[in-house]
DNA sequence: TCTTAAACCTGAGAGC
DNA sequence: TGCTCTCAGGTTTAAG
């Protein structure tokens, strides 16, 4: 078994780079497109899509996509002029620019979830689970095909709700931060925290957050909650960065050392953002199905049974929340709090 | 309130 | 060749 899983190609799932690129592709498409046509082809990855908001399909289809928008793993496409559900809004009113916050569709690409832009009469995509037909003022009629293996992921029509701290709820660019949709998140997504490249990001809250939390460094990071866009690759390799065991709980880190970590969260998701994100395989592509290379830059996270780039000792991988944690035992040592003075 | 574990899910690779 | 087993992990929910 052990020779088995060192053996397997792992398949890295979208995290905040991943999810970045493939929004940045989006956007010149989608962006002022009229949402024609929406096919589901298996209703599981409408999974987060509430029922009470209306149905999936008629609420997309006549809907035109303001922007494509970011806030950690999470993608949003605020939506205008929608088609409705009999003609009819919860409120009454006549059309979703009309509802206080208006609706967004919101994608999560979960652990195996892509979003392939594709030509209007393309073939179906293997694993193809909903296909959007837009049609931009620009570029004419396209595709939007969401494929995804483990359906992990999906896709909902969600409401706006104004951001808990009034700031830009996410990341679309720098050139929107004024429109209507800009200080409103999808309400589904309010609860995630924000990610460590947003510039609203407060570096002494989460600091703080950490300072009181008893579980372990990496479950602080893998928390949404607590900080967003971080998932098991970039977790480790942050962690291998600083020196920091997975293990070390939150709380004990100094107030240094977790500026550190942060400022090794920050460099590892600038850099692989840079790099196009990390592929090992077809698992994760951008929207025209090209791999990312962050994956030659990795120093821990699939590196078990090889030499630390740092001091030669051999990577490491244990058990963890169900996954795996890749670590060098000698750079990344559990340090005991020093007594208090 | 905080922490932890379980459940969801399935294609693909390895072993036989 | 074909069957079985194992693996990957983000998010939500329930339990402690």
């Amino acid at each position: 078994m052990g020779s088995k899983s060192t053996m397997r190609v792992t398949h890295p799932v979208p995290e905040l780079p991943e999810v970045e690129v493939v929004r940045l592709g989006l956007a010149p498409a989608v962006t002022g497109a009229t949402i024609t046509g929406v096919e589901v082809f298996d209703e599981r990855s409408l999974k987060r899509h509430r029922a009470a908001t209306g149905d999936f399909v008629e609420l997309l289809t006549g809907s035109t996509i303001e922007a494509a928008v970011r806030r950690g793993k999470f993608l949003w496409f605020p939506l205008s002029n929608g088609a409705l559900p009999n003609g009819a809004l919860p409120n009454g009113a006549l059309s979703n620019e009309l509802l206080p916050g208006g609706t967004a569709l919101v994608a999560h690409l979960g652990m195996s979830g892509q979003v392939l832009l594709r030509e209007p009469n393309a073939g179906m995509d293997h694993l193809l689970r909903i296909r959007l037909t837009i049609e931009h003022p620009e570029h004419g009629e396209l595709a939007l095909h969401f494929v995804d293996q483990r359906i992990f992921g999906s896709m909902a029509v969600d409401t706006l709700l104004p951001s808990a701290d009034g700031q830009v709820a996410g990341y679309s660019g720098p050139a929107v931060v004024d429109a209507p949709w800009a200080r409103s998140i999808p309400s589904q997504v309010a609860h995630i925290a924000r990610d460590p490249l947003d510039e609203a990001f407060d570096d002494g809250l989460f600091l703080a957050r950490l300072a009181r939390t008893r579980s372990g460094i990496k479950r602080a990071l893998l928390d949404q909650r607590v900080i967003s866009g971080i998932g098991n690759i970039y977790a480790d390799e942050a962690l291998w960065g600083a020196r920091v065991h997975y293990e070390q709980p939150a709380g004990d880190l100094s107030k240094r050392r977790a500026r550190l970590l942060l400022a090794e969260v920050r460099t590892v998701l600038h850099k692989a953002l840079a790099e196009g994100g990390t592929s090992f395989d077809a698992q994760y592509v951008n929207v025209n199905g090209q791999s990312g290379y962050f994956a030659h830059s990795l120093n821990a996270y699939g590196r078990q049974g090889q030499p630390c780039a740092r001091c030669g000792r051999e990577i490491r991988r244990a058990a963890f929340m169900n996954r795996s944690s890749h670590f060098c035992a000698y750079c990344q040592r559990l340090r005991r709090p020093r007594p208090a003075a």
